[in-house]
DNA sequence: GTTTCTATCCTTACGTTGTAAGGTTGTGAT
DNA sequence: ATCACAACCTTACAACGTAAGGATAGAAAC
């Protein structure tokens, strides 16, 4: 609402500008032209900020205090859109060097990579769309064999490692974002209500994990992330000595 | 186009019959009442043969020979719809058994989830939604948790080894739904339409990696998830030995 | 048998979505 | 000065989820 009224001024000065004397630089410097990189990085703070149910062209039109069809001068439709930016969120994950020792070097990579996902939950959802990887993604991807394979793993032992790798990063962060809950707090609220709902012993195991595991003091559960990593770092290193 | 028609036909049916002398029996005969499961039913089975973005109200009503508001008798709204459907989808996992050897039930059990994540690929996707879990998805969690605590786990690994495998299961299956190819042959014309557009060296692991590995013949995606399942069992029955 | 109730299904309508088609305008090259 | 073109806007459409209220048929009550 305040951001509709915002665009309709600033349409209006546009107007009252361009019938005016002096037309041209003021307009440019209220709103500079638009390009695809300034698209794609407010579609993603907009998706950031209201969720990606929020991203409508409209509402990025309104952001950018645009039009919502001028939007594909600079992007062909929405799912180039939405490939723009998930490629955007690959490039900001930490890429191992070749150098580092592989598993310093993974482990980095993984939590970088869980941190990323998790500040924009958006993304793991828009990646089962199935088109091509961007060029952050291939580069990403790139350099993680080329740490491993630099670091003695076979060409196979290398797609193993790789795949387990993200499967583990991609499956830990959907469900960390599917969790109704974040805090220790709100793990609380959120399984007393479960428990209301439940006859008390129709799931007695899910109910000895709550109480026992999850409602204990200093339980997190980004803390698993890196318990499961380190298992699956020993069991490739074992891997690696094999190959 | 031909469902439409068809959705007319029998429309005009109805109306004959209720201006005709028999209208009751056959009317219950051409389109018996509905019910919730029907309903849910019937949006899985659309999701599956055309895709969750085929499944709208209207589209689901359409195939049910109903208009699309008859269907909010039966589901408060869409979202409770696909909440229902993904716990039809958990419905289908092999549940295992607390008597079981653990090590071949949590073989057992990611295989059949895989399987059948793979057999509705939209599910994954609408996992994100963050809602409560259904029924089936509890049950099926419990049973999983019953049979580590019972070879032996202790609550604490339990709660690690099931974020473990669930997160590898889950996102193995991300992935391979990702994948924009399933057959060794889609694979190979995936790969060459991807190195013309390539500047030859600029991803040269990555072409190793598909010339020498995804390339070979008897290459299979989903032999790695085995791998990868056989690796983290094997450190879950370190971290049990030790709990 | 008539009436009444209620669950089931339908009709209409609204606001929102992505985007096709075509119009306008400011800018840089000729 | 003209002209072409890129950037932006206007209008319009079909499809979406669903709110509001109307129709109907089968069971229940009398």
């Amino acid at each position: 609402m305040v951001a509709l009224q915002c665009k309709i001024v600033k349409r209006e000065m546009v107007n009252m500008e361009s019938t005016m004397t002096k037309p041209s630089s003021r307009k440019t410097e209220t709103r500079p032209r638009l390009n695809r990189q300034i698209v794609l990085q407010t579609a993603l703070e907009l998706a950031d900020r209201d969720g990606i149910d929020a991203l409508t062209m409209r509402k990025l039109a309104q952001e950018l205090a645009v039009e919502a069809m001028s939007l594909y001068h600079h992007v062909a439709n929405k799912v180039e859109l939405l490939d723009g930016m998930i490629d955007l969120v690959f490039a900001q994950i930490d890429l191992p060097t070749p150098q580092e020792n592989w598993k310093v070097a993974m482990r980095d990579r993984a939590i970088s990579a869980l941190k990323v996902l998790i500040a924009h939950p958006w993304a793991v959802g828009l990646m089962e769309s199935g088109t091509a990887p961007g060029p952050a993604n291939l580069r990403h991807h790139n350099s993680v064999l080329a740490c491993l394979r630099a670091n003695g793993f076979s060409v196979a032992a290398t797609a193993h490692a790789y795949s387990l790798l993200d499967s583990y990063i991609y499956g830990f962060a959907l469900g960390q974002i599917n969790l109704p809950f974040q805090t220790a707090d709100q793990a609380a609220e959120v399984l007393e209500t479960m428990m209301v709902h439940m006859t008390p012993s129709e799931y007695p195991f899910l109910m000895e994990i709550a109480l026992e595991h999850v409602l204990k003091p200093g339980y997190s559960y980004a803390n698993e992330f890196e318990i499961g990593l380190e298992l699956i770092l020993e069991g490739l290193e074992r891997l690696r000595a094999n190959s």
